[in-house]
DNA sequence: GAAAATTTTGAGAATGATTATCAATATCTA
DNA sequence: TAGATATTGATAATCATTCTCAAAATTTTC
């Protein structure tokens, strides 16, 4: 598994410092999303002295390297997620527009996905876009802000 | 279609007022997706001089309206469109990570509709959710970005 | 229709997330 | 090991968005 991202890190010009691995970690243990901010403050928690900048250059480095993905949920800041914890996992999320909160979902994945692919394939030629996620957002207000 | 917005204003007890008609007017002229700055500056092209504040204040409520919806594209800024021009032109959007640019697209819609409204559905009773819109993301990189 | 109540607006200050700068370190390569 | 390249940290800068508050506009009430 990280003789793969070595690779992939090879491949960008770019390299696998041990602040790096740190945030990988994070996101394998939390296994959720997390802003900028959350990962500074879990890293700080584990000891580990890294300065903002560098938390956001890497959290940006990391999603054009295509691991992990950046969601939006309208409160202002990014999000950001293991793009891959597992094919099983796939998921997308519903968010409330009042508070703010996003919940992940994963109903109807498989019969979402082949249908993504077939309009994922169909967009890609016809836009001459090289697809590489995409995302799903439901919005309304959750339970406790009705 | 005025009579009726007019209603939808009183519900929310807020007031229909030349600045509101006017960004409205906007959305419907340029029937694309606009930025709180650009939708600033073709109020000053027309002589309308609306502060940023305000434009900021009713994008935002019209967006709560559900007149607007509420774009992110990862470019750092909010983007707003008419929620429903007609229902035929129901579209969501191809982003590119490298430049920003965002395609309208509205293939499959048809289909798609379908199968989200099942989805809708079911996530909005196993969620406690009541939802009211949503936005599909295509992610990757277009042509020029290659 | 005039006064009172309520909402809206504008200008600029404030906020807050993110990005840029740049010298010091760390890592890779020849 | 030397030289080249990439990374980091601290802090300043940027930029979209929100806040403040007094003035203006609109609606409601009598």
């Amino acid at each position: 598994m990280k003789a793969e991202w070595k690779k992939q890190f090879n491949r960008f010009n770019k390299r696998m410092t041990p602040c790096r691995q740190a945030i990988i970690d994070i996101f394998e243990e939390k296994r959720k999303h997390l802003s900028a901010e959350e990962v500074y403050i879990l890293l700080r928690k584990k000891r580990r002295k890294v300065g903002m900048a560098t938390v956001y250059r890497n959290l940006d480095l990391l999603s054009q390297m295509g691991l992990l993905h950046r969601l939006n949920f309208g409160d202002g800041k990014e999000h950001y997620e293991m793009a891959r914890i597992s094919p099983a996992k796939h998921h997308h999320h519903l968010v409330c527009t009042r508070c703010g909160k996003a919940v992940d979902y994963s109903e109807l994945v498989g019969e979402e996905h082949e249908f993504l692919n077939r309009l994922e394939k169909k967009l890609g030629d016809k836009y001459d876009f090289s697809i590489q996620s995409h995302q799903i957002y439901f919005y309304g207000l959750c339970k406790d802000c009705r």
